[in-house]
DNA sequence: GAGCACTCATGAGAATTCTTATTGCTGAAA
DNA sequence: TTTCAGCAATAAGAATTCTCATGAGTGCTC
């Protein structure tokens, strides 16, 4: 896996190439937008980490050529805070994810991870089931049209759910993949932060999205598709 | 690069074999204690991950056996929460690195580099640095014999100074081996966490060991070594 | 149906991390 | 020497995460 990194700030770029090098991909830096659209023409990439903060040839015009060049390539950009318009403009342009600092090296790494796995464009840049509403890149969640705020852990496991929905994860599998632990915690941090959700996400409304499975975990279904199970289902408040 | 891995989990085994995977180790993986002790006889692997907990021929002997066979295998133990002399215990009989569960995958990813790096035998268990002694096993931290209690950053910040004593090491380098971000956080955080440590660590003692170093970061260094530098040195209370 | 064991929900609070604002110090220029 | 700007130290408090204990619900057995 061959992967381009254009990155201006020397420091973060050598930064970037190690980390990914120790996972065994091969990496070529630029810091010049000129010479990263060329490279990308050649070619030979798997994918592409543009920092649009470049003195030559950068900012957006640097990820339109690049595009231009790969219509397919999977493209991650690294942004500072940027507001809502300026994610959707480079959106368009052609960013398959979005990356804001500060972040952290694993982050970007399992980003780069999903982009290659589903071979670039994502569609996936917003999560929805029925009238939850989930924006990765600008890291809302609405219900009804209705924002709502999350923690960052709160956002980690809502993401998880809506990613998985229809499906029913046990508690060691969103460990795993929210917390990014091994093992059972002995503790019912999961329920803890299920809870949390549940007051934030479904308790302003009648349908319940957020399900438990009992002796398995949780589910977040859409209205009563899947498994109309029992009996009492929706009915009861 | 070729890592053997003992557990007995199959989910956690999967877990980890899939993460060393994406990494691109070579990964084999084996629930039995004495099928890991031949398979590391066979001398291909570079490091080994022992679970002590197996079912069949698990424990402390296992760690021994596979010992045994390759003097200088590169060996990780993954175990529960133990106690300190079980931990030492670990160690005598040949084990490199410990992690405790629940962990982080990539926390134990970042040991077996850096096993793999100084390739075997740690010697690196211990930190110290005049009469601060920090014990990376133990998850212990004394001055002058005196044991002081650490919340998880402050102590991996200590041992990143620790690890770089007699070096300057500037914001940015922290931030990101400890924070493992990519940028400054534009707050100072580090400034302020560099403040709860010298209440924990400096303020009892005459000698001071955490230092700044003006318009660069800060500097662990036992007594006034290296870089004297101004005429204040020590003095003055 | 009553009791029981088990699972999950919830509340409360502690620990930790992080942010912000203010104060203090240092070194350089006037 | 005085003044000033920039950098660092500190205090205070807010946000987040996590733990623990208790209470509620569920399904099973008798």
């Amino acid at each position: 896996m061959r992967i381009l990194i254009a990155e201006n700030d020397a420091a973060l770029g050598a930064f970037l190439q190690q980390g990914f090098q120790t996972e065994r991909y091969a990496v070529d830096l630029t810091d010049d937008g000129q010479r990263a659209a060329a490279l990308a023409g050649g070619n030979i990439y798997d994918a592409a980490i543009l920092d649009l903060n470049l003195a030559q040839h950068g900012g957006i015009d640097l990820l339109r050529s690049v595009r231009a060049k790969r219509e397919l390539l999977p493209i991650l950009v690294l942004a500072n805070q940027t507001g809502p318009q300026e994610r959707a403009e480079m959106l368009d342009a052609g960013a398959d994810d979005l990356v804001l600092k500060p972040f952290a090296l694993s982050e970007l790494s399992a980003r780069v991870r999903a982009l290659l796995r589903r071979g670039g464009r994502s569609a996936e840049a917003v999560l929805c089931v029925e009238d939850l509403e989930l924006s990765r890149l600008e890291r809302t969640v609405k219900r009804a049209g209705r924002s709502i705020e999350l923690t960052p852990k709160e956002f980690a496991l809502l993401e998880y759910l809506m990613r998985n929905s229809g499906e029913r994860v046990t508690r060691a599998q969103i460990v795993r993949h929210v917390w990014n632990l091994s093992f059972d915690t002995m503790t019912n941090v999961v329920d803890v932060y299920i809870n949390y959700l549940r007051k934030k996400v479904d308790s302003s409304s009648e349908h319940k999205l957020i399900h438990t499975v009992r002796g398995v975990g949780y589910q977040l279904r859409a209205h009563d598709t899947a498994r109309p199970a029992a009996s009492r289902a929706v009915a009861a408040s």
